[in-house]
DNA sequence: TCGAGGTATGTCAGTCGCTGTCATCACAGT
DNA sequence: ACTGTGATGACAGCGACTGACATACCTCGA
Protein backbone atom coordinates (compact mmCIF):
# COMPACT_ATOMS: atom_id res chain seq x y z
CA UNK A 1 0.00 0.00 0.00
CA UNK A 2 2.54 2.22 0.92
CA UNK A 3 4.90 3.70 -1.86
CA UNK A 4 7.48 6.71 -1.32
CA UNK A 5 7.90 8.22 2.00
CA UNK A 6 4.82 6.13 3.41
CA UNK A 7 2.03 8.02 5.40
CA UNK A 8 1.60 11.31 3.30
CA UNK A 9 -1.92 11.64 4.16
CA UNK A 10 -0.93 11.75 7.87
CA UNK A 11 2.37 14.00 7.61
CA UNK A 12 -0.51 16.30 5.49
CA UNK A 13 -2.94 15.89 8.07
CA UNK A 14 -0.82 16.44 11.19
CA UNK A 15 1.48 19.52 8.89
CA UNK A 16 -2.07 21.14 8.61
CA UNK A 17 -3.58 21.02 11.89
CA UNK A 18 0.18 22.84 13.49
CA UNK A 19 -0.18 25.35 10.90
CA UNK A 20 -3.74 26.30 11.68
CA UNK A 21 -2.87 26.14 15.16
CA UNK A 22 0.55 28.14 14.59
CA UNK A 23 -1.22 31.07 12.21
CA UNK A 24 -4.62 30.26 11.84
CA UNK A 25 -6.50 28.55 9.04
CA UNK A 26 -7.09 31.83 6.36
CA UNK A 27 -3.74 32.66 7.24
CA UNK A 28 -2.07 29.02 6.08
CA UNK A 29 -1.78 28.08 2.27
CA UNK A 30 -1.95 24.74 0.91
CA UNK A 31 1.41 24.94 -0.40
CA UNK A 32 2.61 25.37 2.97
CA UNK A 33 0.88 22.80 4.53
CA UNK A 34 2.44 20.33 1.62
CA UNK A 35 5.65 21.95 1.68
CA UNK A 36 6.26 21.04 5.65
CA UNK A 37 4.66 17.51 4.85
CA UNK A 38 7.59 17.11 2.03
CA UNK A 39 5.03 17.05 -0.64
CA UNK A 40 3.08 19.04 -3.75
CA UNK A 41 0.17 20.99 -3.38
CA UNK A 42 -1.63 19.23 -5.86
CA UNK A 43 -0.88 15.55 -3.56
CA UNK A 44 -2.46 17.45 -1.08
CA UNK A 45 -5.64 17.74 -3.30
CA UNK A 46 -5.54 13.78 -4.22
CA UNK A 47 -5.93 12.99 -0.30
CA UNK A 48 -8.40 15.69 0.96
CA UNK A 49 -11.24 16.94 -1.45
CA UNK A 50 -10.40 21.03 -0.01
CA UNK A 51 -8.23 22.76 2.15
CA UNK A 52 -11.21 22.09 5.30
CA UNK A 53 -11.66 18.54 4.83
CA UNK A 54 -8.12 17.48 6.17
CA UNK A 55 -9.47 18.42 9.44
CA UNK A 56 -12.17 15.79 9.39
CA UNK A 57 -10.89 12.83 8.67
CA UNK A 58 -12.62 11.34 11.79
CA UNK A 59 -16.00 11.94 11.06
CA UNK A 60 -16.71 8.81 9.15
CA UNK A 61 -14.98 6.84 11.90
CA UNK A 62 -17.54 8.70 14.60
CA UNK A 63 -20.65 8.15 12.18
CA UNK A 64 -19.58 4.47 12.20
CA UNK A 65 -19.71 4.11 15.90
CA UNK A 66 -23.06 6.58 15.84
CA UNK A 67 -25.22 4.68 13.59
CA UNK A 68 -24.08 0.97 14.62
CA UNK A 69 -24.86 1.52 18.27
CA UNK A 70 -28.17 3.09 17.51
CA UNK A 71 -28.78 0.07 15.20
CA UNK A 72 -27.61 -2.36 17.89
CA UNK A 73 -30.63 -0.86 20.59
CA UNK A 74 -32.84 -3.11 21.41
CA UNK A 75 -35.71 -3.76 19.02
CA UNK A 76 -38.11 -2.36 22.23
CA UNK A 77 -36.86 0.92 22.86
CA UNK A 78 -38.40 3.99 21.59
CA UNK A 79 -36.57 5.65 18.82
CA UNK A 80 -34.79 8.29 21.36
CA UNK A 81 -33.82 5.74 23.61
CA UNK A 82 -31.68 4.13 20.65
CA UNK A 83 -30.52 7.57 19.64
CA UNK A 84 -29.28 7.89 23.21
CA UNK A 85 -27.26 4.58 22.91
CA UNK A 86 -25.93 5.86 19.54
CA UNK A 87 -24.65 8.95 21.05
CA UNK A 88 -22.97 7.24 24.59
CA UNK A 89 -21.17 5.52 21.81
CA UNK A 90 -20.06 8.14 19.96
CA UNK A 91 -19.22 9.93 22.79
CA UNK A 92 -17.29 7.17 24.73
CA UNK A 93 -15.15 7.20 21.38
CA UNK A 94 -14.50 10.95 21.54
CA UNK A 95 -13.80 10.60 24.85
CA UNK A 96 -10.21 9.04 24.49
CA UNK A 97 -9.14 11.97 23.00
CA UNK A 98 -10.33 15.31 24.69
CA UNK A 99 -6.94 17.23 24.23
CA UNK A 100 -6.53 16.69 20.65
CA UNK A 101 -10.77 17.32 20.65
CA UNK A 102 -10.00 20.24 22.40
CA UNK A 103 -7.24 21.70 20.02
CA UNK A 104 -9.46 20.77 16.70
CA UNK A 105 -12.30 22.54 18.13
CA UNK A 106 -10.46 25.32 18.76
CA UNK A 107 -9.34 25.90 15.04
CA UNK A 108 -12.42 25.29 14.09
CA UNK A 109 -14.18 28.05 16.15
CA UNK A 110 -11.76 30.54 14.78
CA UNK A 111 -13.40 30.08 10.80
CA UNK A 112 -16.53 30.73 9.84
CA UNK A 113 -15.21 28.11 7.03
CA UNK A 114 -14.76 25.56 9.09
CA UNK A 115 -17.54 26.61 11.04
CA UNK A 116 -19.80 25.81 8.37
CA UNK A 117 -17.83 22.04 7.16
CA UNK A 118 -18.07 21.25 10.75
CA UNK A 119 -22.62 21.64 10.44
CA UNK A 120 -22.55 19.85 6.96
CA UNK A 121 -20.70 16.87 8.44
CA UNK A 122 -23.02 17.06 11.32
CA UNK A 123 -26.25 17.32 9.55
CA UNK A 124 -24.73 14.25 7.61
CA UNK A 125 -24.61 12.80 10.84
CA UNK A 126 -28.03 13.33 11.36
CA UNK A 127 -29.21 11.88 7.99
CA UNK A 128 -27.09 8.85 8.90
CA UNK A 129 -28.81 8.21 12.18
CA UNK A 130 -32.39 9.06 10.62
CA UNK A 131 -31.92 6.45 7.97
CA UNK A 132 -31.04 4.43 10.37
CA UNK A 133 -34.16 4.54 12.89
CA UNK A 134 -36.02 4.27 9.59
CA UNK A 135 -34.26 0.64 9.02
CA UNK A 136 -35.72 -0.16 12.92
CA UNK A 137 -39.00 0.82 11.27
CA UNK A 138 -39.72 4.07 12.37
CA UNK A 139 -41.42 6.34 10.17
CA UNK A 140 -41.63 10.05 8.48
CA UNK A 141 -41.43 12.73 10.00
CA UNK A 142 -40.49 10.96 13.41
CA UNK A 143 -37.49 9.42 12.00
CA UNK A 144 -35.86 12.88 10.88
CA UNK A 145 -37.08 14.45 13.79
CA UNK A 146 -36.02 12.34 16.68
CA UNK A 147 -32.54 12.52 14.74
CA UNK A 148 -32.74 16.07 14.56
CA UNK A 149 -32.72 16.26 18.12
CA UNK A 150 -30.18 13.27 18.84
CA UNK A 151 -27.92 15.90 17.24
CA UNK A 152 -29.10 18.96 19.24
CA UNK A 153 -28.20 17.00 22.11
CA UNK A 154 -25.08 15.79 21.29
CA UNK A 155 -23.94 19.82 20.09
CA UNK A 156 -24.93 21.19 23.67
CA UNK A 157 -23.41 18.38 25.41
CA UNK A 158 -19.87 18.02 23.12
CA UNK A 159 -19.87 22.06 23.69
CA UNK A 160 -20.16 22.06 27.38
CA UNK A 161 -17.39 18.72 27.30
CA UNK A 162 -14.82 21.01 25.43
CA UNK A 163 -15.80 24.45 27.30
CA UNK A 164 -15.10 23.24 30.86
CA UNK A 165 -12.37 22.99 32.62
CA UNK A 166 -13.02 20.03 34.58
CA UNK A 167 -13.12 17.65 32.97
CA UNK A 168 -16.28 15.71 32.98
CA UNK A 169 -17.84 12.88 31.60
CA UNK A 170 -18.90 13.01 28.05
CA UNK A 171 -21.78 10.10 28.18
CA UNK A 172 -22.27 11.35 31.35
CA UNK A 173 -22.99 15.23 29.41
CA UNK A 174 -25.13 13.38 27.01
CA UNK A 175 -27.29 11.76 29.51
CA UNK A 176 -27.78 14.95 31.06
CA UNK A 177 -28.61 17.22 28.11
CA UNK A 178 -31.39 14.33 27.14
CA UNK A 179 -33.03 14.70 30.06
CA UNK A 180 -33.25 18.29 30.24
CA UNK A 181 -34.65 18.18 26.85
CA UNK A 182 -37.47 15.64 27.77
CA UNK A 183 -38.42 18.39 30.42
CA UNK A 184 -38.15 21.19 27.70
CA UNK A 185 -40.18 19.47 25.29
CA UNK A 186 -42.75 18.56 27.68
CA UNK A 187 -43.42 22.61 28.73
CA UNK A 188 -41.87 22.71 31.82
CA UNK A 189 -40.37 26.38 32.92
CA UNK A 190 -36.55 25.65 34.03
CA UNK A 191 -36.15 27.61 37.13
CA UNK A 192 -33.07 26.57 37.95
CA UNK A 193 -29.65 25.14 35.93
CA UNK A 194 -29.43 21.85 35.66
CA UNK A 195 -26.21 21.04 36.50
CA UNK B 1 -28.92 57.25 -1.83
CA UNK B 2 -29.20 55.85 -5.47
CA UNK B 3 -26.89 56.57 -8.25
CA UNK B 4 -26.34 55.40 -11.88
CA UNK B 5 -29.18 52.97 -12.71
CA UNK B 6 -30.70 52.15 -9.05
CA UNK B 7 -31.08 48.57 -7.92
CA UNK B 8 -27.60 47.92 -8.55
CA UNK B 9 -28.08 45.15 -5.52
CA UNK B 10 -31.54 43.76 -6.89
CA UNK B 11 -30.51 43.72 -10.25
CA UNK B 12 -27.27 41.41 -8.69
CA UNK B 13 -30.02 38.96 -7.05
CA UNK B 14 -32.38 38.57 -9.89
CA UNK B 15 -29.47 37.45 -12.44
CA UNK B 16 -27.77 35.40 -9.98
CA UNK B 17 -30.83 33.74 -8.98
CA UNK B 18 -31.71 33.25 -12.99
CA UNK B 19 -27.99 32.02 -13.69
CA UNK B 20 -28.16 29.06 -10.80
CA UNK B 21 -31.31 28.04 -12.16
CA UNK B 22 -31.00 28.53 -15.75
CA UNK B 23 -27.08 26.51 -15.45
CA UNK B 24 -26.45 25.53 -11.93
CA UNK B 25 -24.62 27.14 -9.46
CA UNK B 26 -21.28 25.64 -10.12
CA UNK B 27 -21.39 26.56 -13.69
CA UNK B 28 -22.10 29.90 -12.59
CA UNK B 29 -19.29 32.46 -12.79
CA UNK B 30 -19.59 35.90 -10.66
CA UNK B 31 -18.34 37.71 -13.94
CA UNK B 32 -21.50 36.31 -15.83
CA UNK B 33 -23.46 37.62 -13.19
CA UNK B 34 -22.64 41.00 -13.21
CA UNK B 35 -22.18 40.97 -16.84
CA UNK B 36 -26.07 40.47 -17.13
CA UNK B 37 -26.87 42.45 -14.25
CA UNK B 38 -25.00 45.39 -16.29
CA UNK B 39 -22.37 45.97 -13.67
CA UNK B 40 -18.75 44.53 -13.46
CA UNK B 41 -17.03 41.50 -11.16
CA UNK B 42 -15.82 44.08 -8.28
CA UNK B 43 -19.25 45.73 -7.63
CA UNK B 44 -20.86 42.54 -7.38
CA UNK B 45 -18.40 41.84 -4.30
CA UNK B 46 -19.21 45.50 -2.95
CA UNK B 47 -22.85 43.98 -2.34
CA UNK B 48 -22.36 40.34 -1.64
CA UNK B 49 -19.61 38.62 0.59
CA UNK B 50 -19.49 35.75 -1.65
CA UNK B 51 -20.94 34.28 -4.42
CA UNK B 52 -22.98 32.54 -1.79
CA UNK B 53 -24.17 35.57 0.05
CA UNK B 54 -26.74 36.66 -2.67
CA UNK B 55 -29.18 34.43 -2.35
CA UNK B 56 -29.36 34.75 1.59
CA UNK B 57 -30.51 38.25 1.55
CA UNK B 58 -33.64 37.60 3.08
CA UNK B 59 -31.69 36.11 6.00
CA UNK B 60 -32.01 38.71 8.57
CA UNK B 61 -35.72 39.75 7.86
CA UNK B 62 -36.27 36.44 9.04
CA UNK B 63 -34.31 36.53 11.77
CA UNK B 64 -35.70 39.42 13.28
CA UNK B 65 -39.48 38.12 12.70
CA UNK B 66 -38.41 35.17 14.99
CA UNK B 67 -36.51 37.27 17.31
CA UNK B 68 -39.32 39.77 17.61
CA UNK B 69 -42.35 37.42 18.12
CA UNK B 70 -40.11 35.18 20.70
CA UNK B 71 -39.35 37.99 22.65
CA UNK B 72 -42.86 39.53 22.90
CA UNK B 73 -44.71 35.84 23.74
CA UNK B 74 -45.98 36.30 26.79
CA UNK B 75 -43.93 36.43 30.30
CA UNK B 76 -45.57 33.18 31.68
CA UNK B 77 -45.47 31.34 29.17
CA UNK B 78 -42.65 27.74 28.69
CA UNK B 79 -39.67 28.52 26.73
CA UNK B 80 -40.53 25.91 24.53
CA UNK B 81 -43.95 27.88 23.79
CA UNK B 82 -42.33 31.21 23.16
CA UNK B 83 -40.27 29.72 20.61
CA UNK B 84 -43.19 28.40 19.14
CA UNK B 85 -44.90 31.50 18.89
CA UNK B 86 -41.19 33.32 17.26
CA UNK B 87 -41.51 30.19 14.99
CA UNK B 88 -45.06 30.42 13.68
CA UNK B 89 -44.71 34.10 12.81
CA UNK B 90 -41.24 33.20 10.63
CA UNK B 91 -43.49 30.59 8.75
CA UNK B 92 -46.04 32.46 8.26
CA UNK B 93 -43.69 35.65 6.80
CA UNK B 94 -42.09 32.69 4.60
CA UNK B 95 -45.62 31.62 3.55
CA UNK B 96 -46.72 34.15 1.39
CA UNK B 97 -43.49 33.63 -0.96
CA UNK B 98 -44.09 30.03 -1.70
CA UNK B 99 -43.36 29.61 -5.28
CA UNK B 100 -40.28 31.46 -4.53
CA UNK B 101 -39.01 29.95 -1.40
CA UNK B 102 -39.18 26.56 -3.76
CA UNK B 103 -37.06 27.60 -6.16
CA UNK B 104 -34.28 28.65 -3.38
CA UNK B 105 -34.63 25.57 -2.36
CA UNK B 106 -33.92 24.08 -5.50
CA UNK B 107 -31.10 25.56 -5.83
CA UNK B 108 -29.67 25.35 -2.42
CA UNK B 109 -30.36 21.54 -2.60
CA UNK B 110 -28.33 21.18 -5.69
CA UNK B 111 -25.08 22.77 -4.07
CA UNK B 112 -23.08 21.46 -1.65
CA UNK B 113 -21.52 24.26 -0.85
CA UNK B 114 -24.87 26.04 -0.53
CA UNK B 115 -26.28 23.76 1.69
CA UNK B 116 -23.29 24.89 3.89
CA UNK B 117 -24.20 28.10 3.62
CA UNK B 118 -28.02 27.66 4.40
CA UNK B 119 -26.81 25.35 7.96
CA UNK B 120 -24.89 28.16 9.11
CA UNK B 121 -27.54 31.03 8.48
CA UNK B 122 -29.99 28.31 10.66
CA UNK B 123 -27.32 28.42 13.30
CA UNK B 124 -27.08 31.78 13.42
CA UNK B 125 -30.86 31.66 14.15
CA UNK B 126 -30.77 29.25 16.52
CA UNK B 127 -27.64 31.42 18.36
CA UNK B 128 -30.07 34.61 18.10
CA UNK B 129 -32.95 32.53 19.60
CA UNK B 130 -31.09 31.38 22.17
CA UNK B 131 -30.31 34.85 23.00
CA UNK B 132 -33.59 36.23 23.07
CA UNK B 133 -34.64 33.02 25.27
CA UNK B 134 -31.37 34.34 27.82
CA UNK B 135 -33.10 37.91 27.51
CA UNK B 136 -36.69 36.07 28.84
CA UNK B 137 -34.74 34.61 31.89
CA UNK B 138 -33.80 31.04 30.73
CA UNK B 139 -30.65 29.76 32.03
CA UNK B 140 -28.16 27.60 30.30
CA UNK B 141 -28.01 25.07 28.86
CA UNK B 142 -31.64 25.25 28.63
CA UNK B 143 -31.61 28.15 26.17
CA UNK B 144 -29.06 26.80 23.87
CA UNK B 145 -30.66 23.42 23.91
CA UNK B 146 -34.68 25.00 23.60
CA UNK B 147 -33.35 27.45 20.86
CA UNK B 148 -31.54 24.15 18.92
CA UNK B 149 -34.74 21.83 19.26
CA UNK B 150 -36.91 24.93 17.83
CA UNK B 151 -34.44 24.90 15.06
CA UNK B 152 -34.75 21.47 14.44
CA UNK B 153 -38.18 21.24 14.49
CA UNK B 154 -38.68 24.49 12.14
CA UNK B 155 -35.87 22.60 9.68
CA UNK B 156 -38.20 19.35 9.53
CA UNK B 157 -41.42 21.36 8.86
CA UNK B 158 -40.16 23.61 6.50
CA UNK B 159 -39.21 20.55 4.42
CA UNK B 160 -42.19 19.25 4.38
CA UNK B 161 -43.74 22.33 3.67
CA UNK B 162 -41.59 22.28 0.71
CA UNK B 163 -41.99 18.62 -0.14
CA UNK B 164 -45.79 18.84 0.03
CA UNK B 165 -47.16 19.01 -3.96
CA UNK B 166 -50.28 20.21 -1.83
CA UNK B 167 -49.76 23.35 -0.26
CA UNK B 168 -50.34 22.70 3.60
CA UNK B 169 -49.89 25.60 5.82
CA UNK B 170 -46.80 26.10 7.04
CA UNK B 171 -47.66 27.38 10.64
CA UNK B 172 -49.82 24.22 11.18
CA UNK B 173 -47.10 22.23 9.92
CA UNK B 174 -44.99 24.06 13.11
CA UNK B 175 -47.33 22.95 15.47
CA UNK B 176 -47.84 19.53 14.23
CA UNK B 177 -43.64 19.11 14.07
CA UNK B 178 -43.91 20.60 17.95
CA UNK B 179 -46.76 17.98 19.13
CA UNK B 180 -44.79 15.50 17.68
CA UNK B 181 -41.83 16.50 19.08
CA UNK B 182 -42.95 16.07 22.47
CA UNK B 183 -44.58 12.58 22.32
CA UNK B 184 -41.03 11.85 21.09
CA UNK B 185 -38.81 13.55 23.56
CA UNK B 186 -41.08 11.30 26.26
CA UNK B 187 -39.85 8.52 24.79
CA UNK B 188 -42.92 7.38 23.38
CA UNK B 189 -42.91 5.16 20.06
CA UNK B 190 -44.90 6.22 17.20
CA UNK B 191 -46.60 3.67 16.15
CA UNK B 192 -48.55 5.66 13.24
CA UNK B 193 -47.28 8.29 11.18
CA UNK B 194 -48.89 11.48 11.96
CA UNK B 195 -50.13 13.54 8.81
C1' DT C 1 16.15 -10.98 -13.79
C1' DC C 2 13.32 -8.64 -16.47
C1' DG C 3 9.23 -6.60 -18.20
C1' DA C 4 4.18 -5.31 -17.65
C1' DG C 5 0.89 -3.03 -15.19
C1' DG C 6 -0.92 -0.32 -11.41
C1' DT C 7 -0.68 3.46 -8.30
C1' DA C 8 1.18 7.51 -5.96
C1' DT C 9 3.51 11.58 -6.91
C1' DG C 10 5.48 15.56 -9.65
C1' DT C 11 4.97 19.26 -13.16
C1' DC C 12 2.61 22.67 -15.58
C1' DA C 13 -0.93 25.43 -17.24
C1' DG C 14 -5.18 27.31 -16.48
C1' DT C 15 -9.85 28.88 -14.36
C1' DC C 16 -12.21 31.18 -10.94
C1' DG C 17 -13.27 33.23 -6.39
C1' DC C 18 -11.96 37.07 -4.03
C1' DT C 19 -9.14 41.43 -2.54
C1' DG C 20 -6.40 45.85 -2.56
C1' DT C 21 -5.71 50.05 -4.84
C1' DC C 22 -6.51 53.85 -7.41
C1' DA C 23 -9.10 56.45 -10.77
C1' DT C 24 -13.59 58.12 -12.23
C1' DC C 25 -18.19 59.52 -12.36
C1' DA C 26 -22.59 61.15 -10.51
C1' DC C 27 -24.96 63.71 -7.30
C1' DA C 28 -25.62 66.96 -2.95
C1' DG C 29 -24.86 70.91 -0.51
C1' DT C 30 -22.60 75.31 -0.34
C1' DA D 1 -18.55 76.54 -10.13
C1' DC D 2 -16.29 73.94 -5.80
C1' DT D 3 -15.97 70.36 -3.00
C1' DG D 4 -17.14 66.25 -0.61
C1' DT D 5 -19.25 61.72 -0.57
C1' DG D 6 -20.47 57.37 -2.17
C1' DA D 7 -20.94 54.04 -5.93
C1' DT D 8 -18.67 52.12 -9.76
C1' DG D 9 -14.84 50.81 -13.08
C1' DA D 10 -10.18 49.18 -14.22
C1' DC D 11 -6.33 46.54 -13.12
C1' DA D 12 -3.13 43.70 -10.81
C1' DG D 13 -2.53 39.93 -7.92
C1' DC D 14 -3.07 35.88 -4.55
C1' DG D 15 -4.66 31.48 -3.48
C1' DA D 16 -7.89 27.49 -3.96
C1' DC D 17 -8.71 23.97 -6.99
C1' DT D 18 -8.58 21.08 -11.59
C1' DG D 19 -7.14 18.63 -15.89
C1' DA D 20 -3.58 16.54 -18.48
C1' DC D 21 0.52 14.36 -18.90
C1' DA D 22 4.97 12.65 -17.33
C1' DT D 23 7.61 10.01 -14.00
C1' DA D 24 9.00 7.18 -10.36
C1' DC D 25 8.22 3.24 -7.33
C1' DC D 26 6.23 -1.19 -6.18
C1' DT D 27 4.16 -5.90 -7.27
C1' DC D 28 3.62 -9.74 -9.77
C1' DG D 29 4.39 -13.16 -13.07
C1' DA D 30 7.40 -15.26 -16.71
Amino acid sequence: MARWTPGARGRLEQAAFELYSENGFDNTTVAEISARAGLTERTFFRHFADKREVLFGGATTLQDELVGATANAPDDVAPIQAVAAGLEAAAALLSERVALARQRQAIIASSAELRERELIKLASLGDALAETLRKRGVGEPAASLTAEIGIAVFRTAFERWIDEANDQDFPRLINASLEQLKSLAAGERPLVDVG
